[in-house]
DNA sequence: GAGCACTGC
């Protein structure tokens, strides 16, 4: 038996190029359970990563005859279940799940198998992944851990003797008492298993969980080469107990107290939860009045919002005041109200009111309506202006705008002359262009005592805010939210995937009409409790009210993530799976329950190591409120977390950590010298960023020549400044003037600040995805990109061509965007539009930029970073990571599972001493120390 | 052989 499954693994990895045990048991088994050599190959293709080739073939036929067939031997039910197969083959498979009393026995029969066939492969699969994802987890925390001890070590070597600040020390005490935690939690988890098992979620409740779990165990036991014997067939042994056990059961109970018994099963694995607390009770209730669209209805609106009251004392308060801290509640009707009160007051007389806003929608759809409370046309009295669109005119007295956009405006008018009051909302969202421009307004304010100030915050930071901007009041302004119920669990969730369908299931069936937001960390989760969900509720069948389940995060295409604003039908209840976008950007109607796991993704920036990551991590209590608020909007509401109070209390962070914190400063940095700040460090940030990130940034522009050695801004530097894209991006594009290859320069440019969702691979069509890539050819990641650019504006823009081509048509409208934007921008730094088909000179502009991110290969076939010598991989999704070049530069190192770089290119040593000598004169040197010998520049 | 949350200029 071993000789089999070392044979079928030898297969399959040619095959597939990959073998785990788990498939090769999997491809027995169904070796086993085929009845004919067709049923074996159509299994081996519907079993996924497989294609039908001749090869596979000449495969299934040796495996075939080699694999005892116990035919003969099979029981009445196996017999009868290989008939069954073959029947739910032939018909549709989807039709035969619906619950069906009146159907013959053999539909019923085939119902409940291709449940089960469904159950188990899936189960297996999803354990495994499980698994794995335990293990990279548990890789995570161990690389972690050695990280801060060697940032612990690295700062001990460099501050040493010099005294420390309150603050660093404080930095030091918690990373070494981090340090013994882990140390201390890795000997716990090696000394006892503490961990324990999640709870199952079925499918049909039947299922003994007890035994289905060990059989996963020592499956998975068998993968990590514990039990030496290995042998392919226990899993499938198992199995067949359990269907024969479940079969006896199921064949006996086909009627309404079986059912009764699944629906008991939801209650079995209930989830206690405690109501501790209520928020957002407010006394005032919407009026609820109809909409009306006359300028006398829209006038009486605003009347009745709850800022109506406040408006006297909020005019005294701006006029008293050079700032104001406004502290409005959700629906108190600040963001389109308070500029129109400035604006009867007559402030528009000597400038115009700015609104900044952290979102371009916001600017836009607030700018909508306050144009038609005015009765006014959008772009004339009232404008927005927002990247790529300016809807402004010569008239334009109230202008929403997207901070990012004012930010910008600083850069060609740096006393913001044109305007008299600038109103910061959302200022709590803590964007990067947010406190960026919280320093230059402050800065500003100073210098021009006309200008007034109103930034609007939360609650919770309302004091902060004040602090930092010299003690200005306070005004709060009540909100019209109705109140939320919060409830916690009465213990920690093992598993919060788990308890979010549980949560989910539970809600439906005991609570009242209302539709069901979930928060969830990505798009790969989102996926899997979709998947879970739908296993459940169809087994629970009509016993249950219909479950509308619909996926939101930003990458779905638009017109699946418009699903989720159609009402609810009748009877029906909608569970939205969302990530972070539904905790501010997007609003849904008729929520009422929230789920909150607790968790999202951020990215930080380690400016140590020069990597970003993209972690899990615990949400903020802000966060937390600001997920359980989103219940509340139409209707009294619930939010349901899956933590417990104390967990609320004493392990989340009041708030999240400002990005400005957390990223890359060089844009920032590069912003702030153009704009004249020479002194960073003593920059007036609201949450000043580690000293580290600033040094790196600095470091960064310096060796892109962006400044020279006293820190001033060069020409290069001011080019750069002028375009909105990462600083090596810029350096690139500027540096293409001397290649004369703007053109396509500016496409790549373009391109590559969309980030990484041009190519769309879905999971089933991946071969398809993959083959149609290969034709943009193998030069290099932004050789690919240029090139599909390129095919892209031959055929005319066409939509059709990205579906045929597996590219995403939205990055490549957005991509298109940005170069025209970009051009645009080129004739103001006096750079010709130049076209040049010569490789050579595009890779030597690219490298212009990206020289300081080169690496070279090893004999192992990872790669070393040039400076600061770390060990990288190419990302598999890269063309380059089979051709593994020996030099390449790249534009992203991230840290996922590996240390990973992306967007490749292909490039000769001897151009970087070329391009950037002052950075690699020591190159030659080095690669001869490596024993290459000068022949290898 | 991975797996990218969300914004913004």
């Amino acid at each position: 038996m071993a000789d089999l499954k070392k044979w079928v693994d030898c297969h399959l990895m040619r095959l597939m190029g990959r073998c785990t045990p788990l498939v090769s048991c999997h491809v027995i088994t169904l070796a086993k359970e085929a009845s004919s050599l067709s049923d074996l190959t159509d299994k081996l293709v519907n079993c996924g990563g497989l294609v039908l080739s001749e090869d596979l073939c000449n495969f299934s036929r040796a495996l075939y005859q080699k694999v005892p067939h116990k035919q003969s031997g099979l029981s009445a039910y196996q017999k009868e279940e290989i008939e069954v197969a073959k029947l739910v083959r032939k018909q549709a498979t989807y039709k035969l799940l619906e619950p069906d009393d009146e159907a013959p026995i053999g539909n019923i029969i085939s119902k409940e198998c291709s449940n089960k066939k469904r159950c188990r492969e899936n189960d297996i699969v999803e354990e495994a992944r499980k698994r794995s994802r335990r293990r990279y987890l548990g890789r995570r925390v161990e690389k972690i851990l050695s990280e801060v001890a060697d940032n612990i070590r690295d700062q001990e070597e460099t501050f040493e003797g010099v005294k420390l600040t309150q603050g660093e020390e404080r930095d030091s005490w918690y990373k070494k008492e981090l340090c013994k935690l882990g140390k201390k939690l890795s000997k716990e988890e090696d000394s006892t298993d503490q961990y324990r098992m999640p709870d199952a979620y079925d499918i049909d409740g039947a299922i003994n969980q007890e035994r289905r779990f060990s059989v996963l165990s020592r499956h998975d036991k068998d993968i990590e080469g514990v039990k030496k014997k290995m042998n392919p067939f226990l899993e499938q042994e198992a199995w067949e107990q359990h269907q024969i056990e479940k079969a006896t059961l199921k064949f006996g109970s086909r009627d309404r107290k079986v059912n009764a018994e699944d629906y008991d099963y939801v209650f079995e694995d209930q989830i206690d939860f405690v109501k501790l607390s209520v928020m957002g009770d407010t006394d005032e209730r919407p009026n609820e009045t109809k909409a009306k669209t006359s300028f006398e209805g829209l006038q009486e609106d605003r009347k009745s919002l709850p800022i109506y009251s406040y408006r006297d004392k909020l005019l005294q308060d701006v006029s008293d005041n050079q700032v104001i801290i406004l502290v409005g509640q959700t629906g108190s009707g600040k963001t389109t109200q308070l500029p129109q009160y400035l604006h009867e007051a007559g402030y528009t007389k000597k400038g115009m009111i700015a609104c900044t806003q952290p979102r371009r929608v916001a600017a836009m759809s607030v700018a909508a309506r306050v144009s038609q409370e005015m009765g006014v046309k959008v772009g004339h009295e009232v404008g927005y202006s927002i990247r790529f669109e300016d809807c402004t005119s010569e008239k334009t007295l109230i202008k929403y705008m997207t901070d990012g956009m004012l930010l910008r405006e600083f850069l060609h008018e740096p006393d913001l002359a044109s305007y008299s009051v600038i109103i910061v909302d959302e200022a709590h969202e803590r964007t990067i262009s947010t406190d960026v421009l919280l320093g230059l307004v402050k800065d500003e304010a100073c210098h021009r005592k006309d200008l007034k100030l109103v930034i609007s915050s939360a609650t919770l930071d309302a004091k902060k805010f004040s602090t930092y901007f010299n003690s200005a009041p306070i005004i709060e302004i009540p909100g019209r939210a109705y109140p939320v119920d919060i409830l916690y669990t009465k213990t920690p969730e093992v598993d919060y995937i788990d308890a979010t369908i549980g949560t989910i299931l539970q809600i439906h069936i005991t609570e009242p009409v209302g539709d069901i937001l979930v928060f969830l960390t990505g798009q790969e989760e989102i996926d899997a409790v979709h998947e879970l969900l739908n296993y459940r509720t169809r087994s629970l069948g009509t016993k249950i009210r219909e479950l509308v389940i619909c996926p939101i995060y930003a990458n779905l295409p638009t017109e699946l993530q418009a699903k989720i604003f159609e009402p609810t039908p009748d009877g029906a209840r909608k569970v939205v799976l969302a990530t972070n976008i539904a905790e501010t950007s997007l609003t849904i109607d008729g929520i009422k329950y929230v789920v909150d796991p607790g968790f999202c993704k951020i990215k930080s920036y380690n400016p140590h190591t020069k990597m970003e990551s993209l972690l899990i991590n615990p949400i903020s209590k802000a966060s937390a409120n600001q997920r359980a608020g989103r219940s509340g909007r139409t209707g009294p509401g619930k939010c349901f977390r899956l933590y417990t109070y104390y967990d609320y209390d004493h392990d989340l962070e009041v708030n999240t950590v400002p990005e400005i914190q957390r990223t890359n400063l060089a844009t920032v940095v590069l912003t702030l010298k153009s704009l004249g700040i020479h002194d960073l460090v003593n920059f007036d940030f609201m949450d000043p960023p580690p000293s580290e990130a600033l040094l790196r940034a600095l470091e960064q522009l310096f060796a892109l020549n962006a400044l020279n050695a006293k820190g001033e801004l060069t020409k290069t530097g001011r080019r750069m400044a002028e375009f909105p894209l990462d600083p090596m991006l810029s350096k690139m594009v500027v540096a293409s003037e001397k290649y004369n290859c703007s053109n396509e320069i500016l496409s790549i440019a373009a391109m590559l600040s969309v980030g990484n969702s041009i190519f769309f691979r879905p999971k089933d069509k991946k071969v398809y995805a993959d083959m149609a890539r290969m034709k943009f050819g193998n030069e290099g990641d932004c050789i690919t990109l240029l090139n599909v650019y390129d095919s892209w504006k031959e055929t005319d823009f066409s939509t059709q061509w990205c579906y045929e081509n597996y590219i995403q048509i939205r990055s490549m409208k957005r991509a298109r965007d940005i170069r025209d934007q970009l051009e645009g921008l080129l004739k103001r730094v006096n750079i010709e539009i130049r076209s040049n088909n010569d490789l050579v000179a595009i890779k030597k502009a690219i490298m212009s930029g990206f020289f300081l991110h080169a690496a070279k290969l090893q004999k192992d076939g990872s790669y070393r970073t040039l400076k600061n010598p770390q060990t990288v991989y190419i990302h598999p999704t890269s063309g380059l990571v089979e051709r593994r070049p020996r030099w390449v530069v790249y534009s992203e190192l991230v840290l996922t599972t590996k240390e990973y770089i992306r967007q490749v290119t292909e490039v000769k040593p001897e151009w970087l001493v070329e391009i950037a000598p002052h950075y690699y004169d020591g190159l030659a040197t080095m690669a001869m120390s490596h024993g290459q010998g000068k022949s290898a520049l």
